[in-house]
DNA sequence: CGACCAATTGAGATGGATCAAGAGCAGTGG
DNA sequence: CCACTGCTCTTGATCCATCTCAATTGGTCG
């Protein structure tokens, strides 16, 4: 943060200052109750670190811990690795989501940005030995591990019993849950994950996704503008396809 | 626990008494710490409702709300409902075993019986009502949860990039570790779970299941008495065919 | 022993993978 | 502004792992 510049002359760099401050405070606000004494919030601030990451880096960690991150800003994947050319990924997370990042099982995990992404780590047990006696960070702790788990649930049914189609639309739905805005005739996506990432995470091939896109543009369900845009048309049929028990009602 | 006999005369049941004491207590055991205030102790004992279920019945429930459920005795399934069906086994549990029980979302869940199994349930809500105060009964959720998700994890990998023998043996090594007993020359399984289980739970179909069987039988990797005991007597060579890492290196 | 259901085995069908082009999109540099 | 480059995405043709359907065997329990 203080740095010497051309002339010599030492500066501080305020906006990085700022901005690591800032890093902090926003997890602070999420995830921190307002009631934490001073000296327990400083423990926390000296076990966080700071990471922003371009867009196809992975989080560095040591796989021997699990890790605590808290996405700031931005869009990643968590991926398991099978081995060299098998991923699967396992859950995207976006601004405002706290996730564990596990230590090496039978297989590694990590976290990947989709976009330029602002994260903030902390080792899981040290953080527990800091705030275990602390009930409301640990039910927000337990809060957010549920719906974790109840998303990696429902992937897994998705995974086992879903065909290719209804993988995708109910892809579609849940992103459009999470990171979809109203836009003219439907609900408008901006997807930060390839096609690539899209495959990895519904366990089929970018081929295969293309394809089912493609089904859905000429059915007038959706349709899609470069890359990474798509605006859903038709909620209700989309539904239909999807697999979901509301939709055979 | 107070019926009428034979005879007309009025008898108490204290086996069934005791046997409801000691499902609470197995529980509380387990879960609850023993610090724990005794008026809290009562206030979640009056919660939590015992259930015994034969082999191949479902948890009744109402799908508004989340259930907490132990497992005292036995073995179940948590199974998500795709349709009519088409079912996925989301995890198992065994005795010990904690688990939630989701709400109705966009698919429903139900907890199965794979044999007689001794239950206790909870509201998730009015449980954390009165327990939420406690930071080592959230710990003890939280922890739980964390394993339960890695699991999923693991299960997810499985379904989206692994073939059906890297998912068998992955399944057979998994299940070694929780229920497995040294047996003579390796392993001893008693699986609980039927073929169908087990495909449900891999996403495959019991064909496939029995298949992969007797390829490991007839590779000498396992052997196999009756429909339900397996002996795993190569768990290096199991471990190869699973997929993991370890194998890898 | 006999009935019934679970598990096995075989033959054929198929959804999605794989392989192979081609098209569309950014970024770069003239 | 356009050509060039290296992508990602799309589309088509073929292949294969697993599913499906069907018949048989085997375990379990009355």
């Amino acid at each position: 943060m203080i740095c010497i510049n051309a002339a010599g002359v030492r500066i501080v760099d305020t906006f990085a200052m700022l901005s690591c401050i800032d890093t902090f405070d926003k997890f602070a606000l999420r995830v921190l109750p307002a009631s934490l004494p001073e000296d327990m919030r400083c423990a926390v601030r000296a076990l966080s670190r700071k990471t922003v990451l371009a867009a196809g880096k992975q989080l560095e960690c040591g796989q021997k811990n699990a890790t605590l991150v808290y996405v700031c800003g931005g869009a990643t994947k968590l991926v398991a690795h099978a081995s060299e050319h098998r991923e699967q990924v396992v859950a995207f997370h976006f601004a405002g989501d706290l996730l564990t990042l596990p230590a090496c099982g039978p297989h590694s995990y990590s976290l990947e940005a989709l976009v330029e992404s602002e994260l903030l780590t902390l080792e899981y047990e040290p953080f527990l030995e800091i705030t275990g006696e602390r009930a409301d960070i640990l039910g927000q702790l337990l809060e957010r591990t549920t719906i974790s788990l109840q998303r990696s649930r429902e992937k897994t049914l998705a995974l086992g019993r879903k065909s290719a189609i209804e993988r995708v639309c109910s892809f579609l739905l849940m992103m459009a849950e999470r990171i979809g805005k109203p836009g003219c005739g439907g609900v408008e996506l901006d997807l930060p994950m390839s096609r690539r990432d899209i495959a990895d995470s519904l366990g089929l091939t970018i081929e295969t996704i293309s394809r089912q896109f493609t089904h859905l543009r000429e059915q007038g369900l959706i349709t899609t503008r470069g890359r990474s845009a798509v605006l859903l048309l038709r909620m209700d049929e989309l539904e239909k396809r999807s697999g979901h028990l509301s939709a055979a009602a």
